[in-house]
DNA sequence: ACTGGTCAACTTTTT
DNA sequence: GTTGACCAGT
């Protein structure tokens, strides 16, 4: 086991500073010897900066909510302590297992939460200092690219050629690496990104990165907030610490004033969000803004059997620049990793299903047992009908489908009407919706008057700013579409459920939904979507009254996804999760599916030449794994309807084939028809990568 | 003003 | 395979 430096002269500074606390190991309460050395050394040591570098599987979670467990019982307010995380998954896994290692009201006090939410919680307290009014609205990317479109459409022309995505991807990075607009080269993208800045500003909107930015600048610019904030939370932890950007870095920095009593935790090899702006190297900066800092280092693996870890670290040790680290097991296992090659898509879906199936009636494993891992989340649907063909539970972990529903967005949007009226994109989206007789060329004309005026297309509306420059009946839809919002609004100061269910029934929403529905059973999914969103409002309503209406939007936008409810169908089941979600989640058994050139590397980031974070990427897959791992290869994929040659990924090169097996499908399952034409008598995954590649996939 | 049809283009990863 | 944009007809 190795020591990193001085822990014992920091623990004299931090005594020096705080002559009041006793060695936090002399503490009675929380039991601590459950954890080895490292991570009991991590887990009590509370003042100063602590750096824990701790490998795939090492028990990371657990020493963290161990730590935050024993600063509780060695009484340290629970009041003042904060966990970042990353994504809310990560999040809320934690609060999971925090809530059944401290008491009941010390948890609830407890702030664990994303980077994101944490800033929301700032701003909603204090934006008003910055110019904005604080019941501004948060865009999530459906409204971001809307807007982005809009303005691309206006200063480039209609058929000018540029995807709003990649503007959107341009001008996030840069943000969150803290350069502002003025810095951009590039004419177009800087005229642009300045009128995407105007535009939010005026519709009293933010975007996500907006939120780090702002609540960064509110620390930075107002003195008094900082310090309330740094008095409110003094003992900071940061998980996932390499996925850190240079704003997040900032605002921990501007948080945790001048006590430095911040633990942060983190894996140099997982780290995959390089595109949003991440750093690396954030982990050896953390010395230079908080000097001497504990290091502790987590190196045995208590997931994985040997042959998966071996396997996984041969596939890492292809990556330049990285901490050496030696992760071990105890765990020797006998099983090797599975590489199975199989002639379609359509085959590697009823391949890994049959498995997972063999795998509980066979061998009696939880359905809960089992992950299919994928780069992009179209690769789930075909898992998906398998499964729901075979009635197998699942749940799809991430995906944003459920919020992009036509319908969802449309309430969504009333909802956030009555909260900030003069959010324009929002206010456009149901304007007609369901038509009332406003006219796309009325609502342009109002969109072109408010500009004049500068002033949200909801003041237009309101103010009869329209003239006669549109027709009579045009010109009364209008204002029984003002009058009918004011209503509603007003009736969801007091119950906004109770209001925005008024509000469908007059505008005949689940009529309208049934018209523009080609099939019953289209329109029934549709109306339960609803439905089922209204039943979430009312539970939120209920469960923070405090935080209102406001406090669910918030939620939507942040969350994305519906993990914290209680639907068991979601929780129970088989997973079904991309690569980038799985991180920081186990499973006895991972097929990782479509290992394949194009899909992992992926395209896109070969052409970025982000290589080394793909492999990070598929090395983070491979750590899921527990007891059983399998890795699925096609030969042929259904692209955009036309059947496409595909190549093994370069990565299963990489792995060391002492514990890696290459498996036949047949031997699994009665071979299908086009079996044949596929060599199947291959005894190594080399000879079986050299076979593919002589035969003429097209 | 609204409806319904056809065509085209898009598909990384998350907050 | 799906969503959105555009057009022609009622």
């Amino acid at each position: 086991m190795q020591r990193e430096n001085a822990g014992c002269l920091h623990w004299e500074l931090a005594k020096r500073r705080h002559p009041a606390m006793l060695p936090a190991s002399m503490a009675k309460g929380f039991d601590l010897s459950k954890l080895n050395g490292p991570q009991r050394e991590a887990a009590s040591t509370h003042q100063g900066p602590v750096l824990i570098l701790a490998g795939a599987g090492t028990g990371k979670t657990r020493t963290i909510t161990a730590r935050i467990a024993h600063m509780v019982s060695s009484g340290i307010a629970p009041g003042s302590i904060l966990a970042v995380t990353f994504t809310n998954k990560a999040a809320n896994e934690m609060k999971e297992r925090v809530r059944g290692m401290v008491a009941r009201g010390a948890a609830s006090k407890l702030t664990l939460c994303t980077f994101h939410s944490l800033c929301v919680r700032l701003l909603r307290r204090d934006i008003t200092k910055l110019g904005y009014k604080s019941n501004f609205t948060i865009y999530t990317g459906s409204e971001q690219t809307g807007l982005i479109r809009r303005i691309l459409v206006r200063r480039g022309g209609r058929d000018l050629k540029i995807e709003p995505g990649v503007v959107i991807a341009a001008i996030s990075s840069l943000k969150n690496r803290g350069v502002g607009p003025t810095a951009e080269e590039d004419p177009f993208l800087h005229m642009v990104w300045e009128e995407y800045e105007r535009e939010k500003r005026a519709l009293n909107a933010v975007d996500f990165d907006d939120l780090l930015v702002l609540g960064s600048r509110l620390l930075e610019k107002h003195s008094e907030t900082a310090s309330y904030w740094g008095e409110r939370f003094r003992y900071i932890m940061v998980d996932e610490f390499q996925d850190t950007n240079r704003l997040q870095m900032d605002l921990l920095r501007r948080l945790c004033g001048t006590e430095h009593n911040v633990c942060v935790v983190g894996d140099d090899d997982q780290s995959i969000y390089g595109w949003r702006g991440a750093e690396i190297t954030n982990i050896l900066r953390f010395e230079r803004f908080f000097p001497d800092p504990k290091v502790i280092k987590l190196e045995e693996n208590y997931r994985s059997t040997m042959p998966i870890l071996q396997t996984a670290n041969s596939l890492i040790r292809h990556n330049t620049g990285r901490r050496e680290k030696r992760l071990w097991s105890r765990n020797s296992g006998e099983e090797k990793v599975r590489v199975v090659l199989l002639p379609d898509d359509r085959e590697e879906a009823r391949f890994v299903i049959s498995g997972i199936e063999a795998g509980h009636y066979g061998e009696g494993m939880k359905w809960e047992s089992f992950a299919v891992l994928f780069r992009t989340n179209r690769q789930s649907r075909l898992f998906e009908e398998e499964l729901r063909e075979r009635r197998i539970p699942y749940r799809m972990i991430g995906g944003q489908s459920f919020f992009d529903r036509r319908e969802i967005k449309d309430v969504l949007a009333y909802l956030t009407l009555m909260e900030n009226p003069d959010d324009d994109i929002h206010l456009l989206r149901v304007l007609n919706t369901p038509p009332r007789g406003i006219s796309t060329k009325t609502a342009e004309e109002a969109i072109a008057v408010s500009r004049e005026r500068e002033c949200s297309v909801w003041r237009i509306l309101c103010t009869g700013g329209l003239g006669d420059r549109v027709s009579a009946r045009a010109t009364n839809a209008v204002a029984a579409f003002v009058e009918m919002i004011v209503e509603f609004t007003e009736a969801s100061r007091e119950n906004a459920a109770a209001a925005i269910r008024g509000l469908l029934e007059r505008i005949e929403f689940s009529d309208f939904i049934r018209r523009s529905c080609k099939t019953p059973e289209e329109a029934n999914s549709r109306e339960e979507a609803v439905e089922s969103f209204l039943g979430d409002l009312d539970r939120h309503l209920e469960t923070h009254p405090k935080a209102g209406l406001r406090g669910f939007l918030d939620s939507v936008a942040l969350n994305g996804d519906r993990d914290n409810d209680d639907d068991l169908e979601k929780k129970k089941g088989v997973s079904l999760i991309t690569m980038h979600a799985a991180k920081g989640l186990e499973f006895p058994v991972v097929y990782v599916s479509g290992v394949e050139e194009g899909f992992i590397p992926h395209k896109r980031a070969l052409e970025d030449g982000s290589l080394d974070e793909e492999r990070r990427l598929f090395y983070v897959g491979l750590t899921r794994a527990m007891k059983r791992l399998i890795l699925t290869v096609c030969i042929t994929r259904n692209k955009w309807g036309q059947q496409v040659g595909c190549q093994p990924s370069r990565f299963l090169d990489e792995l060391d084939p002492e514990h890696v097996e290459s498996a036949d499908f047949q031997s699994f399952e009665p071979p299908p028809l086009e079996a044949d034409q596929v060599g199947t008598e291959v005894k190594s995954i080399l000879a079986m990568l050299q076979d593919i590649e002589d035969v003429d996939l097209r």
